[in-house]
DNA sequence: AAATATTAGTTGAACCTTCAACTAATAATG
DNA sequence: CATTATTAGTTGAAGGTTCAACTAATATTT
């Protein structure tokens, strides 16, 4: 369908950044369901840090996440409505909610940590460790352009 | 707000792949509303093709820009709403659906290219060739993993 | 202490993406 | 030639992103 030439000249970079990250967060989605589980990629990003640090509030995984926080409101309301994580409301804070994960939400965590990992070794499929960390380095030059105004 | 040693250490590839993309098409917005245009990022995307090739159909300006069929017919449909382009009939198969810019898309497309010029040579600031190439390289063995089943 | 500014999170609108189901038309097969 | 399969494009639903405007609460200033 696609050429192959073409993909090498013609291409630009911004069209290949979006195929790549739309063709893989697909590519996670589908293993997850092949494996039964309903889980999208961004639900599994912003699961990540309330795994790590229960009780993490909106800003902190916004900033984790690399994410707005109205996409963090909005992905929680998602996760909450799938019953896998409850928002609690800082005692000393009242601006400030915290994410906790429910026992549901810890159990469909686990179970995606392998279809992640999965996934994760079909993207790098033949390519060296040394072309991940200087795609890892070209890209985080241009983050920093970006977020320097 | 993100500090840096976070970037270079703890945050995965797909949220960076993720993150550069959504600021880059943001940065391509804003420059573009700081000049005084209202286009978007994928509409510039679909644009393209239409540009090079008046008459191109969907078919054909989804493999160009990578898009999936369902996303061109939306961005055309608004496209077509904000009168930058108009659908055709094929005559031989009726299928088909040929795209065509009016004078207001030309112009459009005109006047965006070197908002486009700018936002790249925003992105790509302090970067050498040689990165790019690597980062195309990179990527493109992603892709080509992720296209192959 | 009162007025003002900042911060955390939410809401609604417009757009983009994916999926699945669909229509209409052409191509392939028996 | 009639049936069947494939192809081009559309639709509707659900999720995610951005923007701008908003609420409520905390901090700062005077």
């Amino acid at each position: 369908m696609i050429k192959n030439d073409k993909l090498k000249s013609d291409i630009n970079l911004g069209m290949l950044i979006g195929q790549v990250h739309r063709l893989s967060t697909k590519k996670f989605v589908q293993n997850s369901h092949n494996s039964g589980l309903d889980i999208s990629m961004d639900q599994w990003i912003v699961l990540g840090p309330i795994w790590e640090n229960e009780g993490i509030s909106h800003k902190e995984i916004s900033e984790y996440c690399l994410k707005d926080k109205t996409s963090v409101t909005k992905i929680i309301d998602t996760l909450e409505k799938k019953n896998l994580v409850v928002r609690v409301p800082d005692q000393l804070d009242h601006r400030v909610k915290r994410v906790v994960l429910s026992n549901k939400g810890k159990e469909l965590f686990l179970q995606a940590i392998p279809i992640m990992a999965l996934t994760r070794d079909e993207l790098r499929d033949g390519i060296t460790e040394q072309d991940i960390e200087s795609l890892r380095a070209v890209l985080t030059k241009i983050y920093n352009n970006l977020i320097s105004n």
